[in-house]
RNA sequence: GGGCGCUUAGCUCAGCUGGUCAGAGCACCACGUUUACACCGUGGGGGUCGCUGGUUCGAGUCCAGCAGCGCCCACCA
């Protein structure tokens, strides 16, 4: 107690790795796995990327989480288990090209050293960087579980992969198709459709080739058409119907493409003639299946020009198309170019254009997996939050298309499938016996593992404690980009393999954009750091500004809900200091005869047997007769209950405002000032300790470091404030409507003068006689500057008190009084209208009305009063 | 092309089922060495709630149209 006399700020850098620190010795984060879902509460945290550094989106959605697991983890009695489930995801290509990046910096390469020495490489990379985001969690003050951390690319988790991989494909839902996929230079792999961003706004150039007299088609892609196989018009177009069925000769090769009908065709489109190339085309594809045409490719995944493009093979692709243009308007083809702007694939991961490829892949169809992911949704079992999310997610389970799950990559879940010469293929978790076999060289796409996370983690496919205490998860925190790439995945896998939905409350979560307004982005350098941010204002700072951002739609970074979040830390942490310090000063006062007793009365004792204390019932509430220490009591129940419901709801930011409105506008405008005039006996003291307790303890899930720290200070306390169980909500006996009316109109009555006095400069004491007020009237007279008495002369009436006259009557004061008399008028005026109109009193509920005649009252009053 | 959302004080945002809803924080101005806190206190100025119509006794709040912005999905050469 000592320790905060003369520290008058709370300082979180000198305090908070402290905190940590005693936080982890604590062992609360890694429960026991006992009992059932229902009764332990659990969440599993989207896995960050290896590679990962702490950024603004894991500072939201740890924020969030921790927020939830401490707030369950007090909802007792008991002290609830409460497991957040920690790990890391290994990332397939994002891991690959960093260490890629790091053998070119060496001198080396991926295919120099070989995938054996490459992935040892990357094992080692993880070895040495892998767990530097998980210290940046706790850094945030998350209360994880860092006994139990997992990583995606784990044996047993490796296990688990396998597993589902070989249920899947005997099942029949695993393929293998030589289809169209999205090629990504960049990688080198195939990716998913998921992975692919269609970017607007894309320049390119338009050329219009003559196949033939009467055909003339268009291509952004001119390389392509050595490829074609066929020409498609639409089957009731006059121009073409009499070519539907012959032949014409491609340009450049001489092979006969037939003139096919098709409805996708659009006949107002450019010519209306539409070049068919199913080997590089995703459209052109599908239509050539339709019509049975054959697929061919120009251009292979080395990116170079194949056989298929006759002179032009072995070329690149840009050098092929430079070749082909020329020898398009050597032969007199190029009919026209045009300029466009149109919208082209990209891969998200490496960013370079996409280069659609027939290749030989594995696919997940989906069908049967999506169609009891929709019901959960549909039917209640699991809630998206908000709402709206829903009907995306069951949109795009609806219309969902195969998954192309494999990746040349070598760091990832390498399939368990072998081959044996052309014919012979073998899937099995154990390598197949005899000699031959190869195996597949392919990796699973990183959301594969990923969709397992929920329960490969708690040990799944074993029957593990973990599983039977912690699955179903009760919530997943997330941001809307990962819904289909994640979470509708995990529904599906949850469902299919354990069997039960993996989580019951999806909440998806706003994106933080720049302070610009745009994405936060390394290549933009808008981006902001949340651990400078911790370093700068505190963990709580960040946590209470990450609440308070947090929405469900996208929100600009507020550099202001940060600063206010400190600043809320540091108004609790004197706001502490003053009753602490009060309290002890009055305890050694009262030290001869009361010490041992009040020690024991007010305080909570050691986190044992406080805990064993809420089992019982709580701590029994103080009963003080003061109307201030009623009122903030009362004031206090509806904090909590306020706060309770907005966890509930998901609404952080409420949950992280209400609580600095309590703490300033109730506990430290209010309470605390109105306590300054008394005496600290046994019953204010022990009024004032629960009060601060149960504020340390209601604030705690939204900034846990400062109110840590306090709660070591408080007399009687042991143990961590992160063991202690909250009591109920709200104790409904400590509501007290009389002291909230009392007290309500002391504070209207004190701005009422303090109001007045700035107007008029009236600064002194000033000698007043109070209409009621009886409970509140030394406070009232302190605060307002009142002493009580027969105000002289003809005494004003300003909220409800009756003050002398002020001797002041400047030509400033006049002015102001007459633009506040001005602006009263108005208001009467537009209130007597109301009020004249007959239909507005007919029609309007009762309580209206009646509202409207208070208020006129009220503004005749306050005019009087002038 | 389809879908969703946004437009409220200088800034960032609250405003649920239409009637104390015109608010908060920051910024700004004035005043203030009061038994914690200047990361403080007290008070104040500031918005015709994007625009135009409509429904209603009454509309930021419901409906329609328009303008601007954002996001997601999508195969238009």
């Amino acid at each position: 107690m000592a320790g905060l006399a003369d520290r008058t700020r709370f300082e979180p850098s000198e305090v908070e790795p402290r905190i940590v620190e005693a936080w982890l010795e604590s062992g609360l984060h890694h429960p026991e796995p006992d009992g059932t879902p229902a009764e332990n509460f659990s969440i599993a945290i989207p896995p960050p990327n290896v590679t990962g550094a702490l950024h603004m989106g894991h500072a939201l959605n740890g924020s969030i989480q921790d927020c939830l697991v401490r707030w369950a983890r007090m909802s007792g009695p008991p002290t609830r288990r409460a497991k957040w489930i920690l790990g890391t995801d290994h990332a397939g290509i994002a891991t690959q090209t960093q260490v890629e990046r790091m053998l070119v910096k060496e001198g080396t390469s991926r295919e120099e050293i070989g995938r054996e020495a490459f992935v040892e490489r990357v094992w080692q990379w993880r070895a040495e960087y892998g767990g530097q985001i998980i210290e940046q969690y706790k850094r945030l003050g998350a209360t994880c579980d860092y006994e139990d951390e997992r990583f995606t690319m784990d044996a047993e988790y490796i296990a688990a992969v396998q597993k589902v991989f070989v249920e899947l494909y005997e099942q029949g839902l695993i393929y293998r198709d030589h289809y169209l996929v999205n090629w990504d230079p960049g990688s080198g792999s195939a990716i998913s459709d998921l992975e692919v961003e269609q970017r607007e706004d894309v320049r390119d150039t338009l050329f219009h080739i003559r196949y033939s007299d009467e055909l003339v088609v268009a291509t952004v892609r001119p390389e392509t058409m050595l490829a074609d196989t066929a020409v498609a018009v639409h089957p009731d177009d006059e121009r073409y119907s009499h070519l539907i069925g012959t032949t014409v000769s491609l340009p450049l090769i001489g092979r006969e493409l037939p003139v096919i009908a098709d409805l996708y065709v659009d006949r107002e489109f450019g010519t209306g003639a539409l070049k068919i190339t199913p080997g590089h085309d995703p459209n052109d594809f599908e239509i050539g299946r339709r019509h049975g045409l054959e697929e061919i490719s120009a251009i292979g995944e080395d990116g170079l020009m194949t056989a298929a493009a006759g002179r032009f093979a072995g070329l690149t692709v840009p050098a092929a198309r430079a070749e082909v243009i020329e020898a398009l308007e050597a032969d007199g083809l190029m009919v026209s170019r045009e300029e466009i702007v149109h919208t082209v694939p990209y891969s998200h991961r490496s960013g370079q254009r996409i280069e659609p490829l027939i290749s030989l892949q594995w696919f997940m169809r989906m069908e049967s997996l999506a169609e009891p992911a929709i019901a959960v949704v549909r039917d209640g079992r699991i809630k998206i939050h908000p709402e709206s999310q829903s009907r995306r997610y069951i949109d795009w389970l609806e219309n969902i298309r195969p998954w192309c799950i494999s990746r040349q990559l070598w760091w990832g879940h390498q399939l368990p499938v072998y081959y044996r010469g052309e014919q012979e293929t073998y899937v099995g978790l154990t390598p197949p016996e005899g000699d031959g076999w190869e195996r597949d060289p392919d990796v699973l796409d990183t959301w594969f593992s990923s969709a397992l996370w929920p329960f490969a983690t708690l040990g799944w496919p074993h029957d593990t404690p973990a599983l039977r205490a912690f699955y179903p998860t009760d919530v997943l925190l997330t941001a809307r980009e990962i819904l289909f790439l994640w979470v509708a995945r995990m529904v599906m896998m949850g469902l299919r393999f354990p069997g039960d939905i993996p989580f019951e409350h999806v909440y998806v979560h706003s994106v933080i954009q720049a302070p610009d307004g745009r994405r936060m982005s390394k290549s933009l350098g808008n981006g902001i750091d949340p651990l400078e941010e911790i370093e700068r204002h505190g963990a709580d700072a960040v946590r209470f500004g990450m609440l308070a951002m947090s929405s469900t739609q996208d929100v600009r970074f507020s550099a202001e809900k940060i600063r206010q979040g400190q600043a809320l830390a540091n108004k609790l942490f004197n706001a502490a200091r003053f009753v602490l310090l009060n309290v002890a000063e009055a305890e050694a006062e009262a030290e001869a005869e009361a010490g041992a007793e009040f020690k024991a009365g007010a305080g909570a004792g050691a986190g044992a047997e406080f805990r064993a204390g809420a089992e019982a019932g709580a701590e029994p509430a103080p009963r003080p007769s003061a109307v201030e220490d009623r009122w903030i009591l009362s004031r206090l129940q509806r904090a909590k209950s306020d706060a309770q419901r907005r966890i509930e709801e998901f609404d952080f930011a409420k949950l992280a405002l209400g609580l600095y409105d309590f703490v300033y506008g109730e506990l430290c405008d209010w309470y605390l000032e109105l306590t300054k005039g008394r005496e600290f006996d046994e019953e204010l003291s022990a009024t004032m300790l629960f009060v601060l307790r149960e504020t340390l303890a209601l604030a705690h899930p939204v900034i846990p470091f400062v109110t840590e720290e306090v709660w070591g200070h408080v007399p009687g306390n042991a143990g961590t404030l992160l063991a202690q169980s909250r009591r109920e909500p709200v104790d409904g006996a400590l509501v007290d409507e009389a002291a909230e009316r009392e007290v309500g109109a002391l504070i209207d009555a004190v701005r009422a003068v303090r109001a007045w006095r700035e107007r008029t400069g009236v600064r002194d004491v000033l000698t007043a006689r109070a209409n009621g007020f009886e409970g509140t009237r030394d406070a009232l007279g302190r605060m307002a500057k009142l002493e009580w008495g027969e105000p002289g002369g003809e005494p004003l009436n300003v909220g409800g008190v009756e003050i002398a006259a002020p001797v002041v009557d400047s030509a400033e004061v006049e002015r102001k009084r007459g633009e506040q008399r001005a602006r009263l008028e108005a208001e009467i005026e537009r209130a007597q209208a109301k009020l004249a109109n007959e239909a507005f009193v007919a029609k309007a509920p009762e309580p209206v009305v009646q509202g409207e005649r208070g208020k006129l009252a009220d503004l005749r009053r306050q005019l009087d009063e002038l």
